[in-house]
DNA sequence: AGCCATAATGAAACCCATTTCACATTTAGA
DNA sequence: TCTAAATGTGAAATGGGTTTCATTATGGCT
């Protein structure tokens, strides 16, 4: 059964297609009763317009492509949340594309990562998407691909680019983030205010600017308070739960062990938080940790994550409010940061022993 | 800057465009001297199909409409991936739908559910997607809409459409789901050959068929063992952390208490561990706790959930492949159901007292 | 009564690819 | 050598809308 055209609702109307497209859009003064008889046969027929045809000839499609490294990643979904609430609100649809790989076994694997992103921003700009919005994943690196980069900036020649809580340094990209280095020294600030003083840190890629950033806000909230780094105490190379676990174990079976420790996100800080559970040491009692992120899972735990919110549905928001302001044609800030807060919970105490008054 | 066309290339190239048409899609021998030079100019002006216009006469657009209520809840996600995982090596893009209505508070509201599914519906269609996902919402009342059943049959005698864990009773929509029942028999199954004998359910929505196929699962291996099935040891209507903790906290308190707890969901789970927890009751040694759905937080919380596997990727695995079989016109069974598997992990444990042997 | 702005509408071009049909040219096989 | 099959290619139609331009009808105003 071919789907009901214009054409269709003019012939039996006895009007030019031109006339129904102008009902259908209210663009010019149709005689009322004209208008009456197309829209009855339009409700008559249930027409829908076509909208490849429409945007062909608009040359905008109100969609956007929206790339992300991994959506089973509960920050994902949170950014994920704030996006769409803007973004419908506008009027637009979203491709998800999801650059992790994942094998028959369904093991994640995020070696083809850069490949996938480049793969998406090719396929979403045939589908003439009217902008993309690329989190992470290759575009965080410090030292980003060179080839990513250029490929990047050409796509964004053509079609508007958001890039959430990315870097690419030394590039026009407009970017919204999440201010790192602020966040880490929200949470460890805290940590000294309770009287820490041998805090460590894990987590993160030593790679990637957001860990670099948060380790800059550590260093430098320690170096104000006067305490001392211990490049041991410094965990990086990874974000889950079980690396969380692996790294906190360590630290926590060292002859000297620290009295909180700061993680790079809220699974790491589950992960050390089972640790301690079972090395039979106590917290917040005796080890305090803190979070990064403030994924719903925060509050899940018991205790509950003293975390850092990067207010992941924020930064969703803005991307989308972003996005369609440069689709617009509108000026934005080629760099916009969202300032992070301190969700002060349960895994958080004074520190007890020498260090505490 | 206007985007190269198949015109462009075919002038430069002094062929006409029937003629780049068929080197892009190999559709028809071409002499291989102005293949070359087409593939050349293609390249020198990185050309890229325009999808609309493709899509728009070959009358398929390689896009699918992926409904779901929630994307923050860890659940869908899962789901999610497991569909990407096909839906991409079919060659398909998706549109995420969130029916889900969000206040500026961030507050999530499941009352406008119905609504927000009607409209991405008919949106779908006008955007030509070539088939539509529809996960839970208000397709799961055991007694739903007729409206919405009477929307969705039109929709899907348009456009192939298939139900996610859904149920819609009396009806010719496809369907891949769980096997609810089953998943809860295994559960239950389980605690019962611990020692269990007093065990309550908490969670799910009275008026929504998973959970009465799960509550007849329940009571059906209770009827079998010979056990009591208390009416005030049900406690339905919600699917939250906060209200397995509510819950379980109520039947904690109560002089006569279960052994064991059978949570409709994970998250009521972790709701249930918090509440034992805040009352001193410890897992498993004093309580047996077992969840549902097995998302990726059941191995977070300390102990480790024990819980029933949705085998959530392989839903969602499942829908891609069906779907692009609706799609390609291939005859599919009605109704598919998918496996759960028990998974054994640290919150339950034998039964001890006087029931246990 | 005469003029102009606005209302109301249609014809046709356009958006960008695919596809059918027709035709010319080779190539292969008898 | 001749015919049938396969190669190679272009003109034009198609898909389903939007938009420009032109034209006629209508109402308001002097």
């Amino acid at each position: 059964m071919r789907p009901v055209t214009v054409y269709d609702i003019a012939r039996e109307a006895n009007v030019s297609v031109a006339t129904v497209s102008r009902v259908l859009n209210n663009t010019a003064p149709v005689k009322k009763e004209t208008r009456e008889r197309i829209v009855a046969l339009m409700h008559k027929y249930q027409f829908q317009p076509n909208a490849l045809a429409r945007s062909l000839t608009r040359k905008e499609t109100g969609m956007i492509g929206f790339i992300l490294p991994d959506i089973t990643n509960p920050f994902f979904p949170e950014v994920l949340s704030g996006f769409d609430y803007e973004a419908r609100k506008l009027g637009y649809t979203y491709f998800l594309c999801d650059t992790i790989s994942t094998n028959e076994e369904n093991e994640r694997l995020y070696d083809r990562q850069y490949e996938r992103e480049s793969q998406y921003l090719s396929l979403l700009m045939e589908k003439q998407v009217d902008g993309i919005v690329l989190i992470g994943g290759r575009v965080d690196l410090a030292k980003p691909d060179p080839a990513l980069t250029r490929e990047l900036e050409e796509v964004a020649k053509r079609v508007p680019v958001l890039l959430l809580n990315g870097n690419l340094p030394k590039t026009k990209l407009n970017r919204v983030s999440a201010d790192q280095k602020f966040g880490a020294e929200l949470a460890v600030q805290h940590l000294i205010e309770l009287g820490h003083r041998d805090i460590a840190v894990i987590g993160g890629y030593a790679k990637m600017t957001n860990t670099q950033q948060r380790l800059a806000g550590f260093r430098s909230v320690m170096k104000e308070a006067g305490l001392p780094v211990r490049k041991e105490w410094i965990l990086t190379e990874g974000f889950s739960v079980a690396k969380g676990q692996e790294y906190a174990a360590r630290l926590l079976s060292g002859k000297r062990r620290p009295t909180a420790i700061f993680c790079m996100n809220d699974l790491l800080a589950i992960g050390a938080l089972k640790a301690a559970h079972r090395a039979g040491i106590s917290v917040p009692e005796e080890l305090s940790i803190v979070g990064y992120d403030d994924i719903p899972q925060a509050t899940y735990s018991i205790p509950e994550l003293t975390t850092v919110s990067l207010m992941s549905q924020e930064i969703g928001r803005q991307a989308a409010k972003t996005l369609d302001k440069m689709i617009a044609g509108k000026k934005v800030p080629l760099f916009q940061s969202v300032m992070p807060e301190l969700i002060v919970r349960e895994t958080t105490a004074q520190a007890n022993g020498k260090d505490s008054q």
